[in-house]
DNA sequence: CTCGCATACTCAACTTGTTGACTAGGTCGA
DNA sequence: TCGACCTAGTCAACAAGTTGAGTATGCGAG
């Protein structure tokens, strides 16, 4: 039920398609939350069928017609219901921290070698994120934007993707010290 | 595929019945994954028949039987080919998140309750891995302890899960603050 | 002039994760 | 001695997320 919140949200910022919103769940909202193309078009037309959103189609030349989905009243209604309601905390669930906690007694050099990839791709992130935060901000500093910005949840959410990346940025960077120095303990000692 | 591994390297500490993976899963393993009993119960049996791990049936007075598992040597293969696979990056997934993207149209009062909540887990959280953590050290300080534990998985996991929480508590603060001076302004502007 | 990428989707099959209820004895505090 | 919680699970049904393939057109680079 959260991905449809997480869409009515995204619809916040005005009529989309199925196709820019996938772009954005790979993207932009994706600071936390993600998900594949089909599962969003799977979800929009549930979502239509209920009512919470609807589209219209335009047609379009030279590329396929394409449908524009929109927050009814509804829609909004049952985004605000979700707001007041209780969230559950959420764990990482990160397929590389499997592969550390059972480094030592597996492919130590290789889960090394995915550490550092990670570390890259976090960084690569926190780029893409650093930009998003300036086109948002739009010249202004932190404290005018929040002082006059029309909504202040993108950007905090943005704000939390920004930190979960830069956290793991250091993360990678003290395990590979931990890994690398135990590894050269290893090979001397015996 | 990865809760498999995930239980795998559970089992790197030796035998184990379902019943304390699961709280496990809900405790200490929980820095980084979690996962129901039931999801459990049900991937313990899809090992057993592909001979990833043995049970063996304990028969207890005064308690329910229980069977512990053990890693066979194809789980050990198995697991260690894990670490050298490839693994993907992950997103946050919060819910509380998509409720702060849709606060400014949504019940703020009723968010900023949820943030001071979950800022309030994420503290009690802290502490119990902050215990897990000294009990890990046991009484060895960080250095010694890296240089000569068998195993630095579980702690440098350990480590993930408290660098995420704290973000978690310095996160909710700083939105609390935002959503608090914006209800004053938009309360004495209009 | 072909290859690959971008737009804009659809369909099917599968694996994971969640929810809620049920069994059944033991222990511990009020 | 009653109710609540702990141990140690099982079963069923459903919701959510993943994977892979297919359709069709347009555009630009090599």
């Amino acid at each position: 039920m959260s991905l449809r919140n997480a869409v009515m949200a995204a619809l916040l910022d005005g009529e989309s398609s199925g196709y820019d919103l996938a772009k954005a769940f790979d993207a932009s909202v994706a600071n936390f939350w993600i998900c594949t193309p089909q599962q969003l078009y799977r979800e929009l037309d549930r979502m239509e069928t209920d009512g919470l959103i609807t589209a219209r189609t335009v047609e379009q030349e030279r590329r396929p017609n394409k449908r524009l989905f929109s927050l009814t009243a509804t829609g909004r209604e049952e985004l605000t219901r979700f707001t007041a309601a209780q969230h559950k905390p959420t764990a990482i669930r990160d397929e590389l921290l499997v592969a550390v906690l059972a480094a030592d007694s597996g492919d130590v050099e290789a889960v090394k070698a995915s550490i550092r990839e990670r570390k890259q791709w976090a960084e690569a992130k926190i780029q893409r994120y650093e930009r998003l935060r300036a086109k948002l901000l739009g010249g202004l500093d932190e404290e005018e934007f929040l002082a006059t910005a029309e909504r202040v949840g993108p950007y905090l959410t943005l704000l939390r993707g920004l930190s979960f990346e830069r956290d793991n940025v250091r993360w990678c960077a003290r395990s590979l010290t931990v890994l690398e120095r135990r590894g050269a303990r290893l090979d001397t000692s015996p």
